[in-house]
RNA sequence: CGGUGAUUAGCGCAGCUUGGUAGCGCACUUGGUUUGGGUCCAAGGGGUCGCAAGUUCGAAUCUUGCAUCACCGACCA
């Protein structure tokens, strides 16, 4: 590809709205263009990327025996009627009618559509298992897209799912699928980890997630430093303590405690450290019936730990999805404003976190504003309550598995594989003859890649100074020519003619940069690009019929003559 | 959805307080200059100042409403 004949669109500014590392030099290596919030128009640079990315997907897919197809973008409301998620979700499907006044919805996933086509194809256990992927544009409203593609409302997803009749068959796929994604992103050139993930929203019983390690990741992530045990934070046990809890040997007092709302206020107040008070959430209860008013459950954590919503989220007790009282339901329920509430004397539930249980004599709201309590203890001031796993872990925290302690990193979630079971099937009745003649539903697995937050995630691990240093396998060329001042050296534009000629025949791909440039101007360009390989024509060199390499990610330079050019970058691209 | 802030040329920004019909740098066009790290000089093209209404002789500037965008939070395949 000559530059003078290719859209390059480089920036040499960063675009005010741009606030993490990819987006930025997405934008300033002009791979994307945003065209409303959250959607992007891929430039020629950032495609390229992109189709490299899907097609190592691709590749790795069909080796592991997935079958690809294209399903519609557009649904019919019926499948989520039936799946009954048409209720269950709630913006992010965006939802819109034709001209017949029929309900469509926009793809955020495919779950309904490829259940709908197996039921409708699939009669017979003989045809199991069978696992289909796609590659395709997704939709979901997100209320808030950031970041550039790395969320993005409209995306590219690779999404596949395997109908089985048992769960080892299931189990099965599942390994394949997991030693399929470390493939792909082993080849992607990344730095990756695998993780126990919760399932969310999508159900199902097992879930990994594949991460990214990024400082940026929006994610959590933990790891034991003594096994290889790795999980979302969402769904890292934090383990009861080992230690019981001390004797009561304070009386529960009242102290004034104006203006100070906060844990780290309280704290500073009375001197005593966050993790010796209590705080309390308050958060709607689980209906009992339909008819029950919904009322309030309170949660009490240590003041230094924090709630993980996922958790508090599954607690029975508690309303899903989790949310929170208003200022006006816990003045109602307490009496006090959310700074000066606490677990002594509610008549809601009082649900404490595991770590918080095992204090004594600690300090928390009085239930009364501007006011504590110190010296309080459980059983003794606190006669009813149930003790769950409520918190997020940190760092330190033994390791769920027993060995070790933990440590916290952070990640991109870029893959997502879960063993979903029947629910699906179920919801849609979904099965096959079995060996005896019975008809039996299905069960299922899906598996999700995030391609284009591959490419931002790639960029988030590659990148210096001078702009992004792609790993070999998904930069957009392979080799840029940078011949120094072209139009004024005729052997100069017939070397470069000539490589450009011979690289290209080579099926090597090269960007030559033949535009009427100064030799600054190609240089940051290039860098900003990340072609990994550079080949510098000047006049310097010619004369001893040489030209120079140069390595974008090591700096490592050669001059080389010009008849090994090829050779040496065959080498280098193996 | 709550909070904060922004919206003036393709990009980055100034002008607004104190109303008088728009400016700077980059990019773009032309000519010259320079040529191994984003040269320099000159001339030029490009803007209904997010939209609408209001106040006023006069609005980028003041008022009101709306829209869009971003960030923080909440939410989340």
């Amino acid at each position: 590809m000559r530059s003078s004949q290719y859209l390059l669109s480089t920036l040499k500014e960063t675009p005010s709205d741009a606030e993490i590392v990819s987006h930025q030099l997405m934008l300033r290596a002009g791979m994307i263009r945003r065209e409303a919030s959250g959607m992007y128009t891929w430039l020629p640079t950032g495609l390229r990327v992109l189709r490299k990315v899907e097609a190592i997907v691709r590749e790795e897919m069909n080796k592991a025996g997935a079958l690809e197809v294209l399903m519609p973008m557009v649904q019919p409301a019926e499948l989520w009627q039936e799946s009954g998620r048409w209720e269950q979700m709630d913006a992010e499907l965006l939802r819109f009618k034709d001209r017949h006044q029929r309900d469509f919805v926009l793809g955020p996933t495919h779950e309904e559509v490829i259940t709908d086509l197996v039921r409708k194809e699939i009669s017979s256990y003989k045809q199991l298992p069978i696992n289909m992927y796609q590659i395709q544009t997704k939709f979901r409203d997100e209320r808030r897209p950031r970041f550039g593609v790395m969320r993005a409302r409209e995306f590219l997803m690779k999404d596949a799912y395997s109908f089985h009749l048992s769960q080892e068959c299931l189990e099965k796929t599942y390994q394949t699928m997991y030693q399929a994604y470390s493939n792909i992103f082993t080849r992607l050139g990344l730095d990756f980890r695998p993780v126990l993930a919760d399932t969310g929203a999508i159900g199902g019983a097992v879930s990994h997630e594949f991460h990214v390690l990024a400082a940026s990741g929006e994610d959590a992530i933990v790891f034991s430093d003594e096994s290889d045990y790795a999980a979302n934070i969402e769904k890292a046990e934090a383990l009861a303590p080992t230690t019981a809890r001390p004797a009561a040997t304070a009386a529960k007092t009242e102290v004034a405690t104006p203006n100070a709302g906060t844990i780290a206020e309280v704290s500073a107040l009375l001197k005593v450290d966050a993790c010796q008070i209590v705080k309390t959430l308050l958060v709607h209860a689980a209906k009992a019936d339909e008819k029950a008013p919904q009322t309030l459950v309170a949660l009490v954590l240590r003041g230094d730990h924090e709630l993980n919503e996922i958790k508090a989220d599954k607690h029975p007790l508690v309303a899903s999805p989790l949310t929170f009282a208003t200022e006006a339901e816990i003045l109602a329920a307490t009496g006090a404003n959310a700074g000066s509430i606490g677990p002594v004397g509610l008549s809601i539930p009082v649900v404490v976190d595991r770590s918080a249980a095992v204090l004594a004599d600690f300090v928390c709201g009085a239930n009364k504003t501007g006011f504590h309590l110190t010296g309080v203890n459980f059983d003794r001031d606190i006669p009813t309550y149930e003790v769950a796993d409520l918190r997020n872990v940190v760092e330190g925290d033994p390791s769920p598995c027993g060995k070790g302690k933990l440590v916290i990193k952070r990640g991109i979630e870029v893959g997502h594989i879960f063993q979903l079971g029947d629910k699906y099937a179920a919801a849609m009745k979904a099965g096959v003859l079995n060996e005896e003649g019975k008809h039996q539903i299905m069960t299922m697995g899906c598996y999700g890649v995030g391609v284009s937050r591959i490419v931002a995630a790639a960029i988030e691990q590659n990148h210096d100074e001078y702009g992004i240093t792609w790993p070999a396998a998904i930069a957009p060329f392979q080799v840029a020519l940078v011949p120094m001042n072209m139009h004024k050296s005729v052997r100069i534009q017939e070397a470069t003619e000539q490589l450009y000629k011979e690289l290209m025949a080579a099926g090597i791909e090269v960007l030559f940069d033949d535009r009427k440039e100064r030799p600054g101007v190609m240089f940051a360009d290039m860098e900003l690009l990340g072609v990994p390989h550079h080949i510098v024509i000047g006049e310097r060199n010619l004369d001893e019929r040489k030209v120079e390499y140069k390595n974008r990610r090591t700096g490592e330079k050669l001059l080389l003559n010009l008849d090994e050019v090829l050779a040496t970058l065959q080498q280098q691209l193996k």
